[in-house]
DNA sequence: TGCTAAGTTGATATCGATTCTCATGTTCAC
DNA sequence: GTGAACATGAGAATCGATATCAACTTAGCA
């Protein structure tokens, strides 16, 4: 997905949910583009005259859109990312000690089996799932 | 796992961390043992006569002492059920609309499937995964 | 049985990420 | 151009969770 593609789908959605894609959401929207991995609040703030509050309120707005994805884990802050449909399908890798979130793709037949999975357990539990979300809790690299 | 035997354990746990297993911290594992599925705080203290800053406290020891897993979903409350190796390896249906969690057992093909695939991420990642998490979040039987 | 150190309790104060408020600024449609 | 609707940003408010601290229990020893 180009850049430009990318801002027109956002628009389209934000105008579904009635909003307008201003230049102080299209700049969250590059920002999480460029970062490839989860930020946080203070990550999107950093080096940037964003205002906090807007910040927040844009990227509730965004996620309402279907444009951002939120993820929340035991860290102070939750990160946000653009929605998996803008890029790609994939899992994370989560850093207990400093709590910095990675993107990883799952190898193929790990999804099939996934897949699998699911249907099986919507037959015998009747829950209806919308997603699956697959993290590995760990160490990161940089962590050691 | 009997109840006998799962106190015994959580007494070495507190132990081992310094700490007591007293009345008020039993009857909390004790409630988490009886529900069988994760309960926010509200959950735990409903019908009780403990004191919410206790439970709030004691769960957060329970945790430390690896006798209590603590699960943060994007609902208000955060959940606890009793550690892994007290009960069994499962994962988690979240109910985007109400928030509950249900446990359920993954097929043991699937599992297979994840510990290859963990161990092939950390080849290729140099993180160290300590344990993996896979939720299905999608819509409980009784929100239809 | 007393004694003391260490751990626990519970009411309350506090914290902090996130949300809400509202007056002002901007944009779109006609 | 005008008006309605939406967006902004500074600050206040919210609220789950944590910290505080004096009073209470327990464990271990003499
Ligand atoms: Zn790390
Ligand atoms: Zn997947
Ligand atoms: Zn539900
Ligand atoms: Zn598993």
């Amino acid at each position: 997905m180009v850049g430009a593609e990318l801002h027109e789908i956002v628009t389209t959605r934000l105008r579904a949910a009635g909003q307008r894609y201003t230049p102080g959401r299209r700049a969250i929207v590059e920002r999480l583009l460029g970062a490839g991995q989860p930020l946080t609040i203070p990550d999107v703030l950093e080096g940037s005259s964003l205002p906090q509050s807007s910040a927040y309120r844009n990227l509730a707005v965004l996620e309402q859109a279907g444009a951002v994805h939120r993820i929340v884990t035991s860290a102070d802050f939750a990160r946000y990312e653009l929605a998996e449909d803008l890029t790609e399908h994939h899992h994370h890798l989560i850093c207990s000690n400093c709590g910095t979130v990675e993107d990883f793709t799952a190898p193929p037949a790990l999804e099939r089996s996934l897949h699998k999975a699911v249907h099986e357990v919507e037959e015998s539990t009747g829950f209806a799932a919308e997603h699956h979300r697959l993290d590995l809790v760990g160490t990161c690299k940089s962590c050691v």
